[in-house]
DNA sequence: AAGTGTGAAGTGCTTCACAGCA
DNA sequence: TGCTGTGAAGCACTTCACACTT
């Protein structure tokens, strides 16, 4: 097909198309990486350098932002201004989201004051806790309140997005407040599994699942340097990005019989 | 195959299989709730059981467990104390997994704290940053360093996962001294991509990526709310965990014919 | 000549459905 | 009978290779 690129409406004949999920966390990444490059005074990129920088292949590269449309041009590369200009809208980042957070306590009080956020579009509008030594203090200029003030305050202030901190107790109940208070896109870094409706998007980062992948690998490496009766053989490469899908030979101190079944 | 299950030598006889890196996270998240199971008393689970819990599909979950070999009894389910004892030793977690954390600001300071580290097998057993101020005060009762003493530390105190929580600048050299001290495994908060040799496994937690990802969603959202000139049409449904790999509607507001090409 | 956009092939994860064991 | 273990089918993402544009 092959589109003429053109001015966007912004928000004007709306349509629609579909992206891997896969893609979107890669097009945030690619946003980030050509902010910076549009700091350096870059004002082209081809999808060689933008694939070297963010670890990714580059045909994937422009897979992906094939779906957002075609903004490159051949034999040169893609203009950044423009592309980040397109990244930014299909993310939804010429509209601000407002962010609640809930549970200042350790790592929650760490995220208030994560400077990350609100310079890239995202200000911690809302902190909420139930401990009354933190309720009513001012993290960042921002001013702690109750749980019990979720649904009020997110409907004020128009919160889109939530962050749940708080204990893994607490979270379900948290998270059943913030849902009722029409948030439907929630950023969860308790360790527990949210129960929430269909509409509702969860994201979920979880600490020690990150460490305890890395323990298997560890425990994985150092059979790769003891190679004993080691039989599976995935002998890749590429430098730790790619996040091409792989599997991994496991240490298995038990059990028998390799072959398939 | 169906392998009898036997009493595991636990570092005897290393044999290998192949296991999905998917599946290895998966099996960290099973791990945790098995040990909440444990700890109220169940004495077994059947894969449906846990698959509710965990948000999994319950084929998923027995194909999961599979990967590891055969620990559950058919019409009965899986007994909880052994398979905790499994997953711990197929993850790694019966060696103790000494971490380093480099970068104690904000966010780093937070996970200096954290408590669910300790908890479950991941002792933070090293502390480095370069700030004069931060350098030498003590955290969680552990000594602060400073970053030139990473490679010693680390060599000394038997470090195998590192943490690198730095502002983004700063971490690629920081990557390089934990490399060259030996930790072939990282967690990295900082936003750059790090560049690793092969043989170094980097897990990249990207706040700014999750809070993008989701305004993607809330966008795609609003759109859902407001059908126009919408055309897509996945109405899947599930409750937000499942991860069930989707693609979703972009909300574009430019380029045209939507057929392929 | 250079680099994008993309059909098609490749690969691996997910889900189904059922044989088989307790 | 109930539930696990798994072959096979389904599906989505990744990668290749090249037509096409500038």
């Amino acid at each position: 097909m092959t589109v003429p690129p053109q001015a966007d409406p912004d928000d004007g004949a709306v349509r629609s198309r579909t992206i891997p999920e896969a893609s979107v966390a890669r097009l945030a990444l690619y946003l980030r990486v050509l902010g910076e490059l549009a700091e350096q005074g870059a004002e082209t990129v081809s999808s060689e350098e933008l694939a070297g920088v963010t670890g990714v292949n580059p045909a994937k590269l422009r897979k992906d932002l094939s779906y957002i449309g075609s903004y490159g041009i051949r034999g040169v590369g893609y203009e950044v201004s423009s592309l980040l200009h397109q990244l930014e809208r299909v993310l939804g980042l010429n509209h601000r989201q407002a962010v609640a957070l809930v549970g200042v306590g350790n790592l929650g009080h760490a995220l208030a004051g994560y400077t990350g956020f609100g310079g890239r579009g995202f200000p911690v509008t809302a902190l909420f806790d139930v401990d009354p030594d933190l309720v009513g203090i001012h993290i960042n200029g921002i001013l702690v309140e109750h749980v019990d003030a979720i649904p009020s305050v997110c409907a004020a202030r128009g919160v889109t997005i939530g962050m749940i901190a708080t204990p893994g107790p607490a979270a379900q109940g948290v998270c059943d407040l913030l849902v009722e208070s029409g948030v439907r896109c929630i950023l969860n870094f308790a360790p527990v599994v949210l129960q929430v409706p269909d509409e509702v998007e969860v994201r979920k980062v979880d600490l020690a699942v990150e460490l305890q992948v890395l323990a298997f690998h560890v425990a994985r490496r150092h059979v790769a340097e003891h190679p004993q009766a080691v039989a599976g053989g995935n002998g890749h490469g590429r430098n730790g990005h790619g996040s091409a899908v792989r599997t991994f030979p496991l240490v298995d101190g038990a059990s028998a019989s390799e072959g398939r079944a």
